[in-house]
DNA sequence: CGTCAATGGGCAATCGATTACTTTCTTGTT
DNA sequence: AACAAGAAAGTAATCGATTGCCCATTGACG
């Protein structure tokens, strides 16, 4: 397949000219008179000559890259925030070069060091752990301008920008309280990250608030499997509560699934919400109230502070909480047509 | 942030020892002696020191990445796919450099030229279009050693790796015939790429052994938005097949959602299907029966042979496409319960 | 005891593009 | 007409790691 690479020398060759003239030409870092423009251009044309990105970064110390890490490529909610963010580089002229950590912190951390070897200019990621994600990050950190989304491990000097989670929690609660439940269950993730955290703590005080009781607290994984599991444990834990908040919509379409299976009628025995309103939460069955998060200005954002830091200028570290918004769907409300 | 970098230089000079010797210390490359194995690690350790594989992947010209381009991030078809291949390489010590086309040729170009110039060892690409995608395919296939997923251009000397499409519509209209289908749409992409081509093909072929009529073949984009547009359009043509089929699973739940809205009732007034068997398929409303496709075989068969490739030897173009299997669910069945 | 092979290590070329510095050639000014 | 300033192009150093080639030491073997 491969056929031997042209190289700048073989196209100033061709050219008549010095690899210098090519370069500045090519790259347009200094004007060249218009006749050997056309030449380089016609030569490098010719001989279909790219330029080797590797020699060209290992000179300019910069990739025009930026390295993404996120737990998971599957769950739609990281799809979303990558689409983004990739969205918004591509207007910077720079590309991503897109990791999965697969919610391990020892493969985060590889991933980290391979894209600080790798020099990319910048990293984008939401850790995975609170706590067994800060050496690596903080690390990463040391090397390279970082901004954490979404997630955030404490104690890292970084910029981050994500959602309220706080408020999110209090819309969620204050939906439910409204709509008469006395009790509700929280079904959540055992991650001991910044946002796991901050929404399991914010459904108890917003529960504490409003007088509703907190049935149980079950904590697994951000998937559809665990929704399922911990449904199943609820129902065998004895009479359901009024509701069961679900820490994102996997976990929720999860929930939905096996009450459909064993005959739980949501809304009517049952109120069910989610957290991130992925494409599929409208489409469950029944459609899931959630919180939606404002992916896109998440993204943007994350890509503007990440431009700020790789400019000249040192800012302090910023942190965005972008606020969520409930969408009402007939998992908490009236079901459309009967 | 940056720190100024550390060098295999002053590794070397903490370890009063040569650069080359640091390098075979580190690597492996040649044995060194026990005791300068010691100062050399120790040293590195001391300073931190980790290799800049910019400047080692110029010299070796090999970066042990792979590049994949993919036509979307968010279709979870190509999220199970994406982690199959990353999974694979792992395990082949190798990086997935993943680029999303957005199922743009120009953007698949653009994405393709930089993958080579950023000297990946190889490039695993599901193309976006049969006709459209050609040049910048074949010429990134010239380059380096490439294989295609999913779907195909024809006319390029690669390999390719995909499901056997024309044996798993036989297995839909089978289905649905066997169900007693007299009349069925189809709705799938406007994109003329293999798959696409070989669905449509298939679906047309196999209705017409089986005596069914074809209503209407409507061609969008694969999305749940062109699933719900595609399903309005069926519903004020006037009187509905026995059946929709789908060409993927999103535009399948873009159907499904759009009955539940207007009270055509799944199965019982329309027999609907979809393909590839993503995980919001079991959770739609009623229940997806759609086509599954294996993708970690698929992804394990793309890198292994791109592996091949990557070797000294030349093997002819392989394509092997693997057998799906029909999953039945109730959107082609009886109403679990009601 | 002399020679040869094996072993460990260093020197310097190399990968391919960029760019500081220098040279050459115009053009404009007085 | 002489000289300064500016534009265009070339020369060669450079980015940081790897590796071909060579040298020195050591031990084995005849």
């Amino acid at each position: 397949m491969t056929v031997g690479r042209v190289t700048i020398r073989d196209v100033a060759e061709r050219a008549g000219v010095s690899t210098a003239t090519v370069s500045r030409a090519l790259s347009g870092a200094r004007p060249v008179s218009p006749a050997v423009l056309e030449q380089v251009t016609r030569a490098a044309g010719d001989l279909g000559y790219s330029a080797n990105g590797i020699a060209s970064a290992l000179r300019r110390s910069r990739t025009d890259t930026v390295g993404m890490v996120v737990p998971s490529i599957a769950n739609p909610f990281f799809t979303a925030l990558v689409e983004g963010v990739e969205h918004a580089l591509q207007q910077a002229g720079r590309q991503l070069f897109l990791c999965s950590s697969r919610s391990d912190p020892a493969l985060e951390a590889q991933r980290l060091r391979s894209l600080v070897a790798r020099q990319v200019d910048g990293i984008i990621i939401s850790p995975v752990h609170g706590v067994r994600s800060h050496d690596a990050v903080s690390w990463a950190a040391g090397q390279l301008p970082l901004v954490q989304v979404d997630r955030y491990v404490a104690g890292v000097d970084s910029d981050w920008v994500g959602v309220d989670d706080h408020l999110a929690l209090r819309l969620v609660v204050d939906h439910l309280a409204d709509l008469g439940v006395r009790t509700a269950a929280f079904v959540s993730s055992t991650l001991t990250n910044s946002s796991t955290e901050l929404r399991v703590a914010g459904f108890q005080e917003h529960t504490a608030r409003r007088g509703v009781a907190v049935d149980q607290v079950l904590l697994g994984e951000y998937s559809i499997d665990w929704g399922r599991e911990a449904m199943r444990r609820l129902l065998a834990a004895g009479p359901l509560p009024d509701a069961v908040a679900c820490a994102d919509d996997l976990i929720a379409l999860g929930v939905l699934q096996v009450c459909a299976e064993t005959g739980v009628s949501v809304p009517a025995d049952l109120l069910v919400t989610g957290f991130d309103d992925i494409p599929y939460a409208a489409l469950s069955d029944p459609p899931l109230t959630t919180v939606r998060q404002p992916q896109d200005r998440i993204a943007g954002e994350a890509v503007r502070l990440l431009s700020a830091a790789l400019g000249p200028d040192r800012a302090p570290p910023a942190r965005s909480a972008l606020a969520p918004s409930l969408v009402v769907r007939s998992s908490t409300g009236i079901t459309p047509s009967g």
